[in-house]
Formats: C-alpha cells, structure tokens, sequence
DNA sequence: TAAAAATACTCCATAGGTATTTTAT
DNA sequence: ATAAAATACCTATGGAGTATTTTTA
C-alpha cells in the first residue's frame, strides 16, 4: 500500500529539486529517500523522476502524483491538527487567562 | 507518521462495526488490526473507539477521523488508478473493441 | 574533478502472526 | 456460555543508516 511517508519524499523531492536536500528535510538520509522513492515508481508503475538529466526533474506523471501527493500529505496534518484541537477545545480561552502580563 | 494502512483499517471497522470482519476485510488478523488502531489513537493522541459498550462504536472525534480517512484512501486508490491510466491510455478504447457480446 | 545520485550491505524497529486471556452479552 | 476484543509473545519484512561506487556537469 502506498505510504504517505514516501510521497512527502516526492513532494520534498518536487520543491526543492535536489536529493540531498529533500531528504534533509524529511529527517532522514539521501540514500533512503533514494531508495523509498524508487519503490513507489515501482509501487505505481510508473517513472516518476527524469534520470539522465542536468537537473533534477520529475516526468510529467511524475508532477501530477506530485500534486495529488501534497494535497494528501497536507489532509494527513490538517487531521493530526484537528485530534490535537479536539482534545482541548478551551486553549483559546485558556490563553487569555494564564498570561498575567496581558492582564491590564 | 501516520499511515495510509491505519487509516484504512479504521474505515473499515467504521464500516463493518466489527474487528474481526474489518481485518479480513483488509486481509489482517484481529490482533493486527486491533494493535494498529491503538497505535493510530495513541499517534493521533484521542480515543477512537468507544470501549466497554455492546456495539463496536467509533468516537465523536472517531466519526470525523474516519470521514478524513475515507476520502484520503479514496485518494491514494485514486493516484494507483491515475498511474495505471497514464500507462496504457488506450485502454478505453480496447474495452468497447475487445468485449463481442456487446456488439449488436 | 567535484558534486550528486545510485548501489551494496547491515541493522533494527515494528507490522503482522499465533496462542491465549479477558470481557461483555 | 459464547463470541468478540485485548494482551502476550515471537517472527520477519523492510525502512533507515554507513560506506562506497558510479555518474554528469
């Protein structure tokens, strides 16, 4: 199954269009993020980066799974955002009461 | 971080209502699945599974969980299906040609 | 020739399984 | 009493690291 892990690689790999720097990013080494992007071109069937080039670049599907990806990577933090306002719905008014420097 | 499997494992039991039928739903076992939903609670940080009830029954937070969950698992089958598509762009086509009993 | 990506390998964290116990109808 | 979920324990896959070897600009 596809792991949202390896496509915040993908996007990582996209935005900053340099292996070494991507994998920086994500916290994790130049080899991996190497490797893991290899298997998701292998998982999906498809060439995902443009090998052979001057420059870092992904295929043209390559940058449509890129844009699906981010979309996906960014609702994975908008849920983990939303558990984390779930559990305590009153810090915005908490906030206000326990900063005694705001109080006039 | 959080993973498309455990995301799918919560849609089923949403779906199915039932731990044993969720994992052979997803090909698990019982103890897998039920594991990994603990890990995804601990991970998102909130209950989201209603213990010690009659029914197997999803949280508040675990409904609106499940809804994020199910659109992000569509998501993912989505971009298998889309990398399926770039690679063969006749397929279309050939279904009309290669079925006979549709033909009049 | 100097950088960046790909390989080769090693390791270990954890997903997943089997066996069993606990908990609710 | 019985079905279903939780727990305990073990195994093995694969994600990640280090070291090294291609590449290509």
């Amino acid at each position: 199954m596809l792991s949202l892990k390896d496509l915040s690689y993908l996007v990582a790999l996209d935005e900053l269009g340099h292996f070494g720097k991507a994998a920086e990013a994500c916290h994790v080494t130049q080899p991996t993020l190497s490797g893991q992007l290899k298997k998701l071109e292998s998982q999906l069937g498809v060439r995902l980066i443009e090998r052979g080039s001057k420059k870092v670049i992904l295929t043209h599907v390559g940058l449509k799974i890129a844009q699906r990806a981010k979309v996906m990577v960014l609702q994975a933090h908008e849920m983990e955002e939303f558990a984390r306002a779930s559990k305590a719905p009153l810090t915005g008014r908490l906030k206000l009461a326990i900063i005694p420097s705001l109080a006039p």
